[in-house]
DNA sequence: CATATTTTGTTTGTGTACAAATAGACTGTG
DNA sequence: CACAGTCTATTTGTACACAAACAAAATATG
């Protein structure tokens, strides 16, 4: 292996977005210590949404059976939501927010849009975009 | 909050780049699934260095004290690297791949570099080299 | 030289993250 | 209807990731 194709942690993709998002989570938990960009994710698209099954939120924050098990529990324990069976579909869990749980989100929102500014702060608009979408297609 | 300020999770560079990285580590682990994205990393910049202390390893791998010695714990559990007090300062923990560390890694390296291959192959050269000054920028 | 400060490493506790195994409930097909 | 396959949730085990508190060793400073 020559100098040329040397393998260099620092320039791995894997590495370097692990290091961006380190430091994200340091700017969320910064502004928004009461939660962590988990719970969030899973409390904003509870209330977007209004009511989903524990399975459907995993899917749509992107988190595993056991992942949002974990998260779900907690956001419980905190009463941010609630879960009942569903009576049609007795396999499946049905989370609603809480009235605390809605406040909770109404009132972190602006903060949560302000830990993304800041963390494409180094960047002007049109780089934040390029960002982006470069980041979407490698999903 | 109307339509325009709403909070999309799924416009967050957070959410995003957290799911970027869910694809890579699954991408690494179905190339390399002897070991962990971290551990290889670890590994790797060890092999680089010959030698170095915990605590420099971590610092230069980006893990805390607490995350870099329980990746070591692990490594030195398959005998890939050892550890040994340091004469000339007793806190210190002296770190150094074994044959079988440094083989491991040799076996592995392009393997890596085709992980970081996959994981930007949605995009071309120019777009990769693009998306990787970026996200150097807001580290 | 003496001690205040810093550095290194360990431990404990909490929170993601995922694989694999299990159980119960539903659905589709014969 | 029966039952094979699928879906949802839970449990267990392993591995990062970080905060906070601690101990031991080294260094700095008076």
């Amino acid at each position: 292996m020559d100098k040329n194709d040397a393998y260099i942690l620092e320039r791995q993709v894997g590495f370097v977005m692990r290091r961006a998002v380190q430091r994200h989570i340091a700017i969320f938990s910064a502004l928004i210590p009461e939660m962590t960009p988990t719970q969030f994710a899973a409390l904003a698209k509870l209330c977007e949404l209004g009511q989903a099954s524990q399975n459907e939120l995993g899917r749509l924050t992107s988190m595993d059976v056991a992942t949002i098990k974990g998260v779900v529990d907690r956001l419980r324990a905190r009463e941010l939501i609630t879960s009942a069976p569903l009576e049609s579909d007795k396999r499946r869990l049905m989370l609603t927010p809480t009235r605390k749980g809605r406040a909770m989100y109404r009132k972190y929102a602006a903060q949560a849009a302000e830990v993304s500014r800041q963390t494409l702060a180094p960047l002007d608009e049109g780089e934040q975009r390029q960002l982006m979408q470069l980041l979407e297609r490698i999903i």
